[in-house]
Parts: C-alpha cells; sequence; structure tokens
DNA sequence: GCCGTTTTCGGCCCGACTGTTTTCAGTCG
C-alpha cells in the first residue's frame, strides 16, 4: 500500500523538477504544500481512497493533487512525475542542495555545462569553467566548491538532546557578552522539533558589532558564513549552521514569533494580518496601508493578539489546525514536565540496565516521582540476557521487598518488557505475566517482516489480556532505522477497543510514537505512556523530549497514564 | 495549483545578504 510518505515524496520532487524547468512559483508552491498536508495527515490517504472518500476535503489538496493522489495509489505511477523526470535530470535536485545553488543557477549549470549531478559540478568547479558563466564569477565557484562538502554529507541534522547541548554552550558564551541584554533560541529548536536543521539565536543589543565579534570568537566556530548589518551565520563543527539576529528592543516580540517559524505557520498568520488590513515582517506589525505606523511587536502576545488569536505555543505552530477556533481553549492546560509523575518502562542491571531497582527508585524519587515501573527485557532479547519467567518472578518477589521497607509514598511496580516474538506469541507465558503489575510489549525483532505480519503481531499483543501497553510502536530510531511496516491505524483501534496503552518512548533517539502519530492517538481517545526507556539514572532526564514531543500533539494531562497520581495508577492497574 | 465572511478570478509572506551587477537576481530562512 503506497503510504502518505511515498506520496508526499513524489509531490515534493514533482516540485522540485517543477522549479528547475522554471515554473510558476505558485503552482511549486501548490505542490509543496499538498505535499506537507499529505505528510502531515494522520489517516492514510489510500486507505481515504479505498473509502472513496473526497481528498479535496483535505486543506491543500485540490482536484490535481486529488487525482494524481489516486493515480499513484492505484497505479503505482504518476506519469507527470515520470515526463519530467525525462526533461530534467532528477540528480539536479542534489545539485540544488549546496547552500547558495537554487534551481536557476542548477538549471543554467546544467544548460550550459551539462552539469548532472555533484561529481560533474565538481569538475567545472576545479576547471574554473563556473567562473566564465555569465552571472556566476570567481567567488560563486569557489563558494560552490566549498558548499559541496555540505551537500555531499546530506542535510546533517541534530536529534534534540544534542541541539539542547549545543544550545547550552551557545547561550553560556554569548551570555559573557556584556553587549548582550537578551537572549533567546527560537526555530525549530523552539517548536521542539526531534531533529533540528540549524540554530536561531535571537539577540536585543544596542551594540551589534560587539554582539557579533562575540559571536564569532565562539570556541566551537568553523567557519563564518556571512555577516551583515543585523544578521550573522556560522558554522559550527559538523556542518551545522548557527543564525545571529540582533534586533531592537521593540521588535523582540515580532523577531522571536519570525524566527520561531514554522515557516508555514507564519505564512499563514501574514496572511491573515494582510486580510485585516496589517502586515506583520520580524520588525513588527504595520498598518498595510500606512507602513510608518507600528502597530505592535514588543511581545509575542502583542503579535498574536492584534490579528485576534490567543498566544499560540510554539510546539503547535506548524499550520497543522493551530488557527481554528475551538481548539485553542486547551493550550493553557498542555502537559508540562511537572505533570509528570512516574516512568513506566526502565531497565536494571538484571538485563542491560546500568543500575539496580534501588538505584533506579532513588533517582526516580530524587526527580520528583512517586512511581516508577521496573521493565527489564524477556529473554527473547538474549543480548541483553533478558529474564525468563523465574528470573522474572525473582526480581517481582525483590521489588516486593524492597517496597515493603517504603514509607508508601513511593512505589515500584513489578513489570516486564516481554517481546512479541516473531510468530506473534508473548516470550513470556501467561502465567507469569499475570503476576506482574505492568506489562509493555515490544517488538526488538522481525522488523523486517512484511505490514499484515507486524500488525498482526502487535494486534496479539493488545488482544493479551496481561499486556498493558504497546512499547515505541513503530520501532523507528530516528536517522538510522526506519520504522517497521505497521499498521498503525489497525494499532490504535485495537488499542482503543481494549483499552490498552500506546508509549510515547522519550529517548530521543526514538521518540516513538512520533508527533503525528501521537495526533492519532489522541483523536482516536487512547491513552498514552511517555517514558524514559532508562537504562541508567541519567537517561532518566530524558523524559522532558518525551514531554516536548507530547506538547507538539497538544496532550494533555488526563491524555497520559502516568500522569495519574500513586493512588489513581493503583486503582487503575487493579482494574477498578 | 489552491482557495474563497472582498468566492470562480486574481491573488498567493517578507526581508537580509551576497555576488554580480550599475539597480538587481538569486538564494535563504
Amino acid at each position: 500500500m503506497t503510504t502518505n510518505i511515498e506520496i508526499a515524496t513524489a509531490f515534493e520532487e514533482m516540485a522540485d523538477l517543477l522549479e528547475l524547468s522554471g515554473e510558476n512559483a505558485f503552482r511549486i508552491r501548490a505542490y509543496r504544500n499538498g505535499a506537507k498536508a499529505i505528510r502531515d495527515s494522520s489517516e492514510s490517504i489510500a486507505q481515504l481512497i479505498a473509502n472513496g472518500t473526497d481528498l479535496t476535503t483535505i486543506d491543500g489538496i485540490g482536484s490535481t493533487l486529488a487525482e494524481k493522489s489516486v493515480v499513484l495509489v492505484t497505479t503505482g505511477h504518476l506519469p507527470q512525475l515520470e515526463k519530467l523526470r525525462i526533461e530534467v535530470p532528477p540528480t539536479l535536485r542534489d545539485i540544488m542542495r549546496v547552500p547558495g545553488v537554487g534551481a536557476k543557477k542548477a538549471m543554467r549549470l546544467f544548460q550550459e555545462l551539462q552539469v548532472v549531478d555533484l561529481q560533474s559540478l565538481r569538475a567545472v568547479c576545479e576547471s574554473g569553467l563556473v567562473a566564465e558563466l555569465k552571472g556566476f564569477g570567481a567567488k560563486t565557484q569557489q563558494s560552490i566548491l566549498q558548499n559541496m562538502e555540505i551537500a555531499e554529507k546530506a542535510a546533517h541534522r541534530l536529534m534534540i538532546d544534542e541541539a539542547d547541548y549545543l544550545v547550552d554552550q551557545l547561550r553560556t558564551h554569548m551570555q559573557t557578552c556584556s553587549a548582550v541584554q537578551r537572549l533567546d533560541f527560537a526555530g525549530s529548536y523552539r517548536r521542539g522539533k526531534e531533529t533540528v536543521g540549524d540554530l536561531d539565536l535571537l539577540v536585543i543589543s544596542e551594540n551589534i558589532a560587539m554582539v557579533m565579534d562575540h559571536f564569532g570568537a565562539f570556541p566551537g566556530v568553523h567557519e563564518i558564513i556571512q555577516r551583515g548589518d543585523t544578521k550573522m551565520s556560522i558554522r559550527v563543527t559538523d556542518s551545522f549552521q548557527v543564525d545571529l539576529r540582533v534586533v531592537a528592543e521593540n521588535s523582540w516580540g515580532a523577531a522571536l514569533q519570525y524566527f520561531t517559524g514554522s515557516k508555514e505557520h507564519n505564512v499563514h498568520i501574514r496572511g491573515l494580518a494582510k486580510s485585516k488590513g496589517m502586515k506583520i515582517n520580524e520588525y513588527g506589525v504595520f498598518d498595510a496601508d500606512d507602513e510608518s505606523k507600528w502597530l505592535a511587536g514588543t511581545t509575542e502576545q502583542d503579535v498574536y493578539a492584534i490579528v485576534g488569536l490567543p498566544w499560540v505555543p510554539p510546539e503547535l505552530r506548524e499550520d497543522r489546525g493551530e488557527f481554528e477556533t475551538g481548539k485553542q481553549s486547551i493550550w493553557n492546560r498542555l502537559i508540562s514536565l511537572s505533570d509528570i509523575r512516574g516512568d513506566l518502562h526502565m531497565h536494571t542491571v538484571a538485563t542491560d540496565g546500568e543500575n539496580t531497582i534501588e538505584e533506579m527508585a532513588e533517582a526516580a524519587r530524587s526527580r520528583g516521582l512517586s512511581y516508577i515501573a521496573i521493565t527489564d527485557h524477556s529473554k527473547r532479547v538474549s543480548m541483553a540476557r533478558g529474564l525468563n519467567e523465574v528470573a522474572a518472578l525473582a526480581q517481582w518477589a525483590e521489588i516486593d521487598r524492597i517496597n515493603a521497607k517504603s514509607d508508601g509514598s513511593f512505589h515500584i511496580f513489578k513489570g516486564i518488557e516481554c517481546d512479541i516474538l516473531e510468530d506473534g506469541r508473548m516470550d513470556l507465558s501467561d502465567e507469569c505475566l499475570a503476576q506482574a503489575d505492568w506489562v509493555t510489549a515490544s517488538i526488538h525483532y522481525g522488523q523486517k517482516q512484511p505490514r499484515d505480519q507486524i500488525t498482526q503481531r502487535i494486534l496479539n499483543a493488545i488482544e493479551n489480556p496481561y499486556v498493558h501497553a504497546i512499547s515505541h510502536p513503530t520501532g523507528r530510531l530516528i536517522g538510522r532505522r526506519e520504522a517497521y511496516d505497521v499498521d498503525l491505524s489497525a494499532v490504535i483501534q485495537a488499542a482503543k477497543k481494549y483499552r490498552k496503552c500506546l508509549e510515547l518512548n522519550a529517548n530521543p533517539s526514538r521518540l516513538d510514537l512520533n508527533d503525528i502519530n501521537t495526533i492519532a492517538a489522541i483523536d482516536a481517545g487512547i491513552t498514552i505512556t511517555i517514558n524514559t526507556d532508562a537504562h541508567s539514572i541519567a537517561n532518566m532526564d530524558l523524559m522532558k523530549y518525551g514531554v516536548i514531543q507530547a506538547r507538539r500533539a497538544a496532550v494533555l494531562p488526563e491524555n497520559v497514564l502516568n500522569c495519574k497520581s500513586l493512588d489513581e495508577i493503583k486503582r487503575y492497574l487493579s482494574g477498578q
């Protein structure tokens, strides 16, 4: 079955190839918008088509893209795309990824120097032919050569915890500059995206030169890409770009709003302003008829208020419905880290963890939690010395002894991360699982199985009366491994029917469920868990990344099982 | 190509920086 990602990818390629052909810019944008709408859709487009749903009801999909979607899903081919691929070499898209080379330059390089890919681009740069092209010049040729490495490394993005580390370093460095009056990080980092392609640093200062000098002296700086009157960009190690923007005090809110994005969110809000006779840029909100008339911009709240919106939490600024009235009343109740009362997925030295049960419990207690579940691996995960029935029962007996010594303010639940075997059975017997307080089921092996088989395995686990939750339900590892081919809507429906939980795994390399799948789960009325899957005490600090991901799906505390108090969750687990 | 509380045509977000120009095009975010 054609996935949403496959359809979106086809439309994105259409957009790129149309852009190379010099098509109308708005037509290109329509393809990109359509691709985003499909990528962001929590429902399977192929399924919608199979159900006979009219795709033009999706915002951004008109009659043309709807028809092309149907053709692609039903035949597996998109004739227009295949025709474009003949007219324009698809490998020119790689050239467009070189910073400084867009569609126009790429197409001229192709037409005048027969450049078709990065390799031939390098050749014509090194032979000096590019510098002789009208409008290119020696500097352009030189910068293309320098930037090719970045394109060859293929869009290196930082995971959210790596970005966090870099932000800390930059913040510490910039705070020692006396000219900095205020600073914050905007962009996708502020929106809490699971990976970050660059960082946007915003500063208020009256001495721009001093701030820029200080920025350029950041110890990790690799190269200064550009430096203008208000904007400067550096590259830090591993080709990662950091942008600095220095703004005046009364533009702070407008600039923070502008640079937080997303691009789609900003396009939407500026269109909204325009329809109300106003213009928004990074300096403020202005009267469209008299642009000298400044209306707002000191705070983000002011910017949103003047176009008739409440302040939008950054995590929700993706143009996924945040402008619709009716969705906004819950924003002040979005989940935050302090709502988390427990952690229901973690490992100990009994399998592949680094700490003992008591150490994990003490670490959780010191982080303000009132309960944990110890969920070591089951025997199938032999690499981690997974527990068999006897070992599991022994561990639970030990947990009973530890709990018996407790004053009752903190509780350790007897849990297991039980493998869902390749043949669809659970790794431990029902008799054993029945004695656990908490069973979370996972797939670790047979991840390449076909869709029906993988889906059926997870459905089996959901139907098992002793299983409470499914861990990392799609198995993806960000940047390393794709999700397994699972029919998640079937999983969600089953979880709904059997009142089971789905996990949002907070580990930054998992964050699984992702934001879109979490939206789908919450919309279906599923209770999720947000767990660290900690293999050490230090890993318990990863909870915040799961919470950020949940906020991106507008999750409220009542949607999350481990936001329940200890008494509440005891009642829940005893089935009352 | 999409869209509509200015609705079936005529719009579609906006500005900084660079390199190449001699007033601007291309790229980027």
